[in-house]
DNA sequence: TTCAATGGTTCCATCAACATGAACTAAACA
DNA sequence: TGTTTAGTTCATGTTGATGGAACCATTGAA
């Protein structure tokens, strides 16, 4: 049986400041990265994402923080664990995430929202059950 | 004679994270962020972006700055000068511009990979010319 | 006034990249 | 050998970047 595809991930060297900024320009990829943060230990895919997202979508986006050098991901089994690598891109773009992450703690940011919005949804289609 | 159309500019609320991430994710735009900044003046659309760019596409990348709400345009005569509305930015969301900015001062981005692109272009134009 | 030059904008087509549903796969375990 | 779990891959509609062509407003000169 074929083994599964390893995962490729960038040297700090072939990670650029744009791949970084694209990747937590979405509001998804940004609150992935937050939980992620304030967790502060591996997580699998489907704790770190907001709730009753597709995993398709969910896999396409650790695909984009993986090939943009924010996280790494190791399989376990039949689970992925992700970490981020946030210590060695403070050390290539200091202040950036620091900064980014504050933002989104304070509200500024508006990934706190995915979850509100999702959540709005989630009891939308239950009254649509009804 | 109609008026021209005028700029729309987001108030400071309307400006979101995301937006300016996406916004500064793209080489051309982060590189006229970069020289608006340098330059600390007002600074008109061609002088502010790489030379030999279509105006279409510098009119598309100005377009995005504004509505994100990193820039502010104002039509002088038949020229449109910009400006960064970094310290507004700065004080919605603390460090995150100069994070970037300082990034790629210290050529750790590769926004200033856009001029040199451009100017081999520009030279190997020139050779086929020959 | 009329006319050309300047500096941008708008429209359009093209091509690449992203988001997501449907179908598939590897690993673990009964 | 099922069957469940956790992700991946494929196919497709949507969005964004790019750049050529045509257009518009302002300025300055004849």
């Amino acid at each position: 049986m074929a083994m599964q595809r390893p995962f490729l991930h960038p040297t700090l060297d072939d990670v650029t400041l744009e791949s970084v900024l694209y990747a937590l320009a979405d509001p998804v990829r940004l609150s992935i990265v937050c939980k992620l943060s304030s967790g502060n230990c591996p997580m699998n895919c489907s704790s770190a994402a907001p709730i009753r997202l597709p995993k398709s979508t969910q896999s396409h986006h650790y695909q984009v923080l993986r090939e943009a050098g924010l996280i790494r991901s190791e399989r376990r089994g039949t689970e992925v664990v992700n970490t981020l690598r946030c210590t060695e891109i403070d050390a290539k773009f200091p202040g950036i995430i620091p900064a980014i992450l504050a933002a989104v703690a304070r509200g500024t940011g508006c990934a706190a929202a995915v979850e509100t919005k999702i959540a709005t949804i989630t009891i939308a289609e239950g009254h649509a059950k009804d």
